[in-house]
This record gives structure tokens, C-alpha cells and sequence, in this order.
DNA sequence: TTGAAAGCGCTAACAA
DNA sequence: TTGTTAGCGCTTTCAA
């Protein structure tokens, strides 16, 4: 049943519809693509014929000649992660509306693998690639030589030349910090995500920039990874040492699962005895207990700007920053 | 920069390295493929231009050669639910282990997103595809003109023609209501997921056989969709009636977490005043809170299987059934 | 308005 | 062992 090797035998090619409607293969070429004026009558025929033989364009000899395979490829560090999912997703649809489908692949947060990646997007002749990188400065060697356009998502800070579309992690710092002060919390730590050798996180930043801002002196730090392990561990360690805070800024929606879990594990509230602002505006934030207050990325509006960036005519790089916006729920005292 | 138009421009072809290497571009293809003997020197030399170049073949030329594009494609209903992310995920890592890439998209759950998925996908002219239909019986027209191969993945029954793989639903839900009465609960309710017009889920029917089994009578059902918002309804409803069972079977991990979260904000306590026993086995099941005790699916084992029944020559339908097995948290009182 | 034909880059059968 | 060449299906120029 449905053989692998069949797949080419049966498949209606140019010359069976130009046959079938008798006309030549260029008619029908141009009834297809609709790049030329045809008869009125010989189009139809054409079209009948195409309709009858269920005839698409082989994609692999379009492809040849014309140099485009209308696929574009996308590397995040996990697309299990429900925010890079989500980003994946949205860039799909982003994508789909220009025609084009797009190859996701996962880095598993490795460099190395990450380049292996961009390596078998490149040889499938992507006509472009979203690069969600692990690291700060991606080995693209080839890419360019191969002269496939890339675009960074989601990236910490703007590569110079090369473009890029990410979110103003400062801003959104700021947003998630000056409500915490809002509630009148003074003491304001953060769980801060992070992977290896990276410089410091906007996020990071932006949080010790509103604290000088309201003359507040910096909570405590807790390091681990951007995933709900990484948030619990960190937790757990703030926890133990006895220095947690009257309220927390967390990095993102993955590590807050797991900063939840420590707290209520060690008997503690949220937001009774810790209150809690987020970042991401991923699903998980609404669906967490309780619901978490979070500085929301707008992902669509990302996805559109990288898609845009990427089947763009030549120009110099561009970096386009999107703002984020506070999304409330009971995790901050609200 | 980058500009999408030089994509074609700068790349080396086969004659740019048989030129360099002084050989004609038959041997090339020998070297680069393997296909067949070559002079040591010459190969030394076809190599050496290779990397000097930078040398890939244009995979639409191959593809339109050899009448496989050497891609694979998916259709889940939501890529964005962690369940199907994950199963997505080890799809791509079976499938590149085969030299496979897979291009993933989703149906949003909708029939007819479904039916467009599949034509792109057709239209790609992808070796096969893995779906994962949102409804019993998908409409495959033309696919099978077309002559690509499918592979059923998740199906809840196989479906007679067609290769597919699945977790035997009807033992992972005998292992959660059997688990839950050996903790000595009595009343074993159900939060059963489901779509518009399905047969009976395995799940539903395995809890009612196992009640059966047990001489028990059945608890409460609550229905709702397969998502957290779903499970967080149907809890609710449970708990407005007043009828909340002693313990439950949620069918799935994302009903679970919504579950979770009705269950806390009524005061409740999980396991103390309900007991649960979820479905799926995926992360967000050690990242609740309580951690969810759950009849994991081997996600990687269906994977392999879909993958093998995909790329596996001519041959009969086999439904190919796989087995869940318990992962103890502390949601069931354990 | 239509058709003939070149050529995209590759594989592989066949010839040398 | 190596080279020549047909042809995969398509788009598009050029001529009719």
C-alpha cells in the first residue's frame, strides 16, 4: 500500500495536460502561472484538463529553474519549548501567507548542533532561514558564501550586519520591575535565565536599571536555565539559603513553572509570601496556579517582522525591535 | 545584504568542480555519492575542489532526478500542545537518522486546514507524510492519486488500509484506574478529552472495563477539549454539581494542568481530597504541582515506528500498537 | 496567441 | 576507470 517508489509514476507532468487539452506545454505553463495571455477557449481546455488529471507543478524542476524552492527553514533551541513552539507557529502562518512553508528544526541548545542544522537547511536550498541562535555571535560561515539570507529571532541584542527582529527585553524589565514597586513590594530579586558565555540579558539589565531608577537596592539573584528545571532549582537554592524575597522578577514563563513548584513545595504563597512577575505571555502564564502576571512578548508581530525582513529585496541590515506589554494575573498581589 | 535573488548566484555547481579538479562531472557524482569507483588521485583531487568550493548538490536537481525530495511531512492538530511538540520532535530526530528532514505543520484541529496542510504538503511533493488527523476518518483524496505514502500516527483505532501507529489506549487507561483502586479508592472518575464526531476514545472505554473488572461503579464523567482550558472547565463543572469524585483519570496532561488549576482555586487539595491520575507522560507532568502521576506514551518508540512504516518498501497495512506504562508522581497519593 | 527549444544541475546508463 | 549524454519537468525567450 502506498509504496515510497510510487510516488513519482503516477503523477500527472506538463505534457500529459498539454496533451490531454492539445495545446503545447508552454500554454500550459501560462495558463498555470498565469505570466501570459491565452485564448479564451484554449484556457479553458487547459484548465478542464488540470482539473482532470488533479496536475501541480512538479516543485522539485520549479525549484531548478527558477532558483527558489519556496521553503524557508527555522532553528530554535528547543521546539518543545512552548514559547519557541509558539514563535515556530506563528512564523509558519506568517510564512504560509507568502506562499511559503517552513522546515523547523531544533539545536537542542548546541552550538554544534545548531550548525549541523543550518548546514542541512543550506543544503536543502531554503530560500531563507530564521535562526533563533544559542549563542550570541552564530558560525554562519557558508550561509553567506552560499548567499542564503538569514534572519535572527529573538535575539538578544542586534547583530551588526546581519538583520534581526527581537523584543525590547529592557523595556519589558522595566514593566515587569516598576509594577512589582507599584504594590509597594521594596525588595525585588530575580530568576534569570541564561546559557553559557552570553553577555548580560536585557532583561537583567532593565531590572537593575529600574531598581537605581526607584532608589531601590537589588534583591537577590538566582541563576539556572531558561526551563522549568532551571526556575526550580534556582528557587529551591534562593529557598534555602533564606533570602527570598517579598517579590521575585522571573526571566520567563518556563522558569516561573518551576519557581511556582519550589514555592508552594516549601509551603510558601504566591502572592501572599512571594509575588511574582513573569516574562513571555506564553500560554503556560494562564494556565499556571495561579495565574501568572507576565511581561508578554507580541510573537505574531515578531514572526511577521522576521518573515518581512527575509523575502525583503536586498538592503542594509535592519534591526527591529517590538515593544512587550504587561499582562496581568493574580501571581503579582493584583 | 543577504538579498534572497543571489540565493542561486553564488552557489557551486557539479562542473565548477569537475573543472577545478580536471575530471568531467560524471566523477563528481561518483565521489560525492559513492556510486562508484574512482581513481584514488582523482578522488583525492574531486574532494579537495569540493571543499575548496564548498560544493553541495542542488537538491532540486537531485529530487527532480531521482524523484524523491528526501522530505517528510507532518500534520498535527496543534504543533503548539506540548504532546504533539514532542512527538513532532522525535519525528524529526527518526526521521534524520534516515537523512530525512520533515516539514511540520498544523491543521489548528480543523478538517479542512487539515485537507489544505495536506495538498501544500502534496503540493511539495514531500516522500510521505505523518498525520495525526483530528477527525476518524480523514479525507485523503488525491494523496493516494498523488501516490504519497501516509503513516496514521496517534490514531485511536487503526484505520483499516493504512499503515499506523498508536499507544494502546485501552491498557494505558486499565494501568491509571487500576493504580488508582489499589490506593483504595472506590469512586474513580473520568476527564475525558475528545473532538466533534468520534467513536469512543480508548481511553474512556479501558476505565470503563477496568470499573468493570473491579466490580465498581463508574464515577462522574466531565468532558471538555484536550487542552487546558478544557480540563479547567470540565473540572469546574465537576465541582459546581457538588459530585467530585474521590479520585480521577484525566486523559491527558494538558487536560490535567487546567484540571489542577480548578481544583486549587476550589480549596481542594490534590492528592488529599482528589486524587489524580493523568495521561501522556510528557514534561509538564513532572512540572506540576502536585507532579502528575501519568500513563506515559513512548513518544520516541511511535516515532521510530511511524518513521519505519513511512520509509519501509511496499507492503500490507499494519497498525502497529505500542505500550504506555505508569510513572509514579505524587498526584495519586503515592 | 501559440509553439519550439534552451537550459536549470543532477544521476546513471552506456561507451570508450 | 573515466567521459559522454539523455532526460527528469519546468519557465521563458524568441520566432512564427
Amino acid at each position: 500500500m502506498s509504496p515510497l517508489s510510487s510516488s513519482a509514476a503516477s503523477r500527472a507532468t506538463r505534457s500529459d495536460v498539454a496533451k490531454l487539452a492539445g495545446v503545447s506545454p508552454a500554454v500550459v505553463s501560462y495558463v498555470v502561472n498565469g505570466t501570459k495571455r491565452v485564448g479564451a477557449e484554449a484556457e479553458e481546455r487547459v484548465r478542464d484538463a488540470v482539473a482532470k488529471l488533479g496536475y501541480r507543478a512538479n516543485p522539485s524542476a520549479r525549484a531548478l529553474r527558477l532558483g527558489s524552492t519556496e521553503m524557508l527553514g527555522m532553528v530554535t533551541p528547543t521546539t518543545t519549548n512552548p514559547y519557541f513552539a509558539q514563535l515556530a507557529h506563528e512564523v509558519e502562518v506568517a510564512a504560509a501567507k507568502r506562499g511559503f512553508m517552513v522546515i523547523n528544526s531544533s539545536s537542542d541548545s548546541s552550538v554544534v548542533t545548531e550548525r549541523n542544522q543550518l548546514e542541512q537547511l543550506a543544503g536543502r536550498l531554503v530560500d531563507g532561514i530564521f535562526l533563533c541562535s544559542t549563542v550570541f555571535e552564530p558560525d554562519l560561515r557558508n550561509l553567506d558564501i552560499a548567499g542564503i539570507p538569514i534572519v535572527m529571532l529573538n535575539n538578544r541584542a542586534g547583530i551588526p550586519s546581519r538583520d534581526s527582529v527581537g523584543v525590547d527585553l529592557l523595556h519589558g524589565a522595566h514593566l515587569a520591575v516598576e509594577h512589582l514597586a507599584e504594590h509597594g513590594y521594596d525588595e525585588i530579586g530575580i530568576v534569570m535565565g541564561g546559557t553559557a558565555g552570553d553577555a548580560e540579558d536585557g532583561r537583567e539589565a532593565g531590572w537593575r536599571e529600574s531598581l537605581e531608577r526607584l532608589s531601590l537596592a537589588p534583591g537577590p539573584i538566582a541563576r539556572g536555565l531558561f526551563t522549568p528545571g532551571g526556575g526550580y532549582q534556582a528557587m529551591q537554592r534562593l529557598i534555602r539559603s533564606g533570602a527570598v524575597p517579598r517579590s521575585l522578577f522571573v526571566s520567563s514563563d518556563q522558569m516561573s513553572r518551576g519557581v511556582l513548584k519550589a514555592t508552594l513545595e516549601a509551603g510558601l504563597k504566591v502572592p501572599e509570601d512571594v509575588a511574582i512577575v513573569s516574562f513571555d505571555g506564553s500560554i503556560d502564564a494562564a494556565y499556571s496556579w495561579p495565574t501568572l502576571t507576565t511581561v508578554a512578548q507580541p510573537l505574531a508581530e515578531m514572526a511577521e517582522a522576521a518573515v518581512d525582513a527575509l523575502l525583503s529585496p536586498p538592503h542594509d541590515p535592519v534591526h527591529r525591535v517590538v515593544e512587550a506589554h504587561l499582562v496581568v494575573g493574580r501571581s503579582c498581589g493584583c
